[in-house]
DNA sequence: CTGTTAGCGCCTTCAC
DNA sequence: GTGAAGGCGCTAACAG
């Protein structure tokens, strides 16, 4: 592996004019520079980025530090902060959490080592300590989808008002009895899209039913759970508000497993869903927040962060989310017991 | 940001033994160590992990350079490797190429720069240099899915092993005319995948017709546009083997605007298909690569690399493949002309 | 057990 | 226009 040294060696320079051919300052003869250029081309010489960063105290890396790579929503996310990085000569270092605060911990901790020069984060947690621990160090945050705490950068879709126009779809199709399923209660997006929820009931008069409210976790299982719940309550209800993609198919099993169908049975709406190119046939009535977009905007300003640029309070960024009415909503039969149906195959 | 020298100072030791403590070597008095581990906790104190790896020669870091994160095949392959290199202490530098042969190179002399321990690469081609310019500088490199021509260590799925089990399939379901939309020739998957076909066929006799075989991208439209391309063709195929998802995604869009429907019109069979917890109704019969496996199976062979074990010949891991029978393949109607049937919805 | 010296590869500063 | 010295933060090798 030549180094700088070689280089200068065998274009009988010295390092010092080596490394100004590399980022071409001013002030080198067209011949010194071409000879430089050609020892450069025969050693096959790539500056090392570790020495430079050493010196500049700038590693053109950030890092996406997020929640659940397998969820197609953060997928879009990653394509938007690579792309974005890329255009701007920075690379990505990528980690997944699992939604757990300690893994997010030791990343970090990691990565500040690492010296990355900003972080895009999915908190696990809108509690997370991620924001005073990168602050002090003097790395720029921004948090993507989730709101955090403390105030700080923050890029996402507007998940309360997604959530009150999937809920108001929901209730001029005539539902009265609709439950919701979210995840945690300390990540904000949860909180948003039930808030959403409870907006739309109350716009109606229709009062929030504890028992049809289920916080578990954004998982499929949590759906799943969630649902076999709701079955069993007091009231059933006629359809189900699931605050994200997974919750729904999880959702969407249990009533299949009890033999109920979408739409017939209960409606169904969500967040996210899944590209409808990979759809078969797109059945999910889903509130669709613009991933990719998410993305790039967030890398974009974390990157005008770096260059100093923008340098004022932290920015909020509310993307507007795209409402697909699709199959797995229709009107409520009425309430008399029916005889559970198959479900749509 | 404090260094090494401001802990050796407040611990009043010189920078030496601080290292000493940073690494746990032996030799430090209880009491030193004390003194040092406090000072680093009262500043808060990270090693600068670019300084180290300058003199370390070791960044603990691997990259993942792949060319499509959002096909669910390779979110699972990034889940098995940043799985397996975060449990050895590395990181993964995410890098996407989308296919072409020219950001692979840029990403790889990148790379290279930022002195990554290793590289795991999905080639955009199999005649990629990308083997050659890594080994020269010395970066271990395992390929991941697709074979190269120049021999290297790979981890990949068994793909004209299950081709042929699919084709073998809808032989066995009655099928005689059966189409093959497979991705570009330069890469190893599409022609694997060909050859399994090509065998299933000539074992049973069945001549390959030109004219049902498709090459384009690994992309829907690749598939759209093939498909459309076969319905116009002199016969009409009974079944058709897709190369991968988007194909198949494609294909069947296709194959819905001409107003003919799966399975009852043409059989329909491919390879990933989407991960069945998110299916309303699981649909497609396809053959399932163990992804995460893939993914934990290079980054492990990769580390091992680094660690100078198993320093042998190149090594190819070849994972099998599972067959998955859905409802997209049935047997073929006779041939006589049918009024097209609405697909199902 | 602890400190000093030197250097990883590069670039800033200041001479020449 | 170019080069020599010094240092970014850290540690290996050697002293003591």
């Amino acid at each position: 592996m030549p180094t700088i040294k070689d280089v200068a060696r065998r274009a009988g320079v010295s390092t010092m004019t080596v490394s100004r051919v590399i980022n071409n300052a001013d002030y080198i003869s067209q011949e010194t520079r071409e000879r430089v250029e050609q020892a450069i081309a025969e050693l096959d010489y790539l500056p090392n980025a570790l020495a430079r960063s050493l010196r500049f105290k700038q590693t053109k890396t950030i890092a996406l530090v997020l929640t659940d790579i397998a969820n197609p929503f953060f997928t879009g996310v990653l394509r938007g902060v690579e792309d974005a990085a890329v255009a701007q000569g920075f690379s990505v270092l990528f980690c997944n959490t699992d939604e757990s605060e300690q893994v997010e911990r030791d990343y970090l901790s990691i990565l500040m080592q690492k010296q990355v020069d900003g972080v895009l984060l999915v908190p696990a947690t809108a509690h997370s300590e991620a924001a005073t621990q990168l602050r002090v160090r003097g790395v720029p945050l921004v948090a993507i989808d989730r709101r955090m705490h403390t105030p700080v950068d923050t890029v996402r879709g507007d998940s309360e008002r997604a959530a009150h126009a999937l809920t108001r779809h929901l209730i001029e199709l005539g539902h009265r009895q609709i439950a919701a399923i979210t995840g945690p209660t300390d990540v904000s997006t949860a909180n948003d899209r039930l808030a959403g929820y409870g907006r739309a009931l109350a716009e109606v008069g229709i009062p929030l039913n504890p028992d049809l409210i289920c916080v578990d976790d954004f998982m499929t299982e949590g759906g799943y759970r969630s649902t076999q719940r709701l079955l069993h309550a007091p009231v059933r209800p006629t359809a189900i508000f699931a605050g994200n993609n997974f919750i729904a198919f999880g959702a969407f099993r249990a009533l299949r497993e009890a033999g109920l169908s979408v739409p017939d049975d209960l409606s169904l709406v969500t967040f996210d869903d899944l590209p409808s190119s990979w759809l078969m046939s797109p059945f999910l009535t889903t509130a669709n927040q613009p991933a990719y977009e998410i993305g790039q905007r967030a890398t974009e300003l974390l990157i005008a962060r770096l260059n100093g640029e923008a340098d004022t309070d932290p920015r909020e960024i509310v993307l507007p989310v795209e409402l697909i009415i699709r199959r797995s909503s229709a009107p409520p039969h009425d309430d008399r017991p029916r005889l559970p149906v198959k479900t749509l195959e």
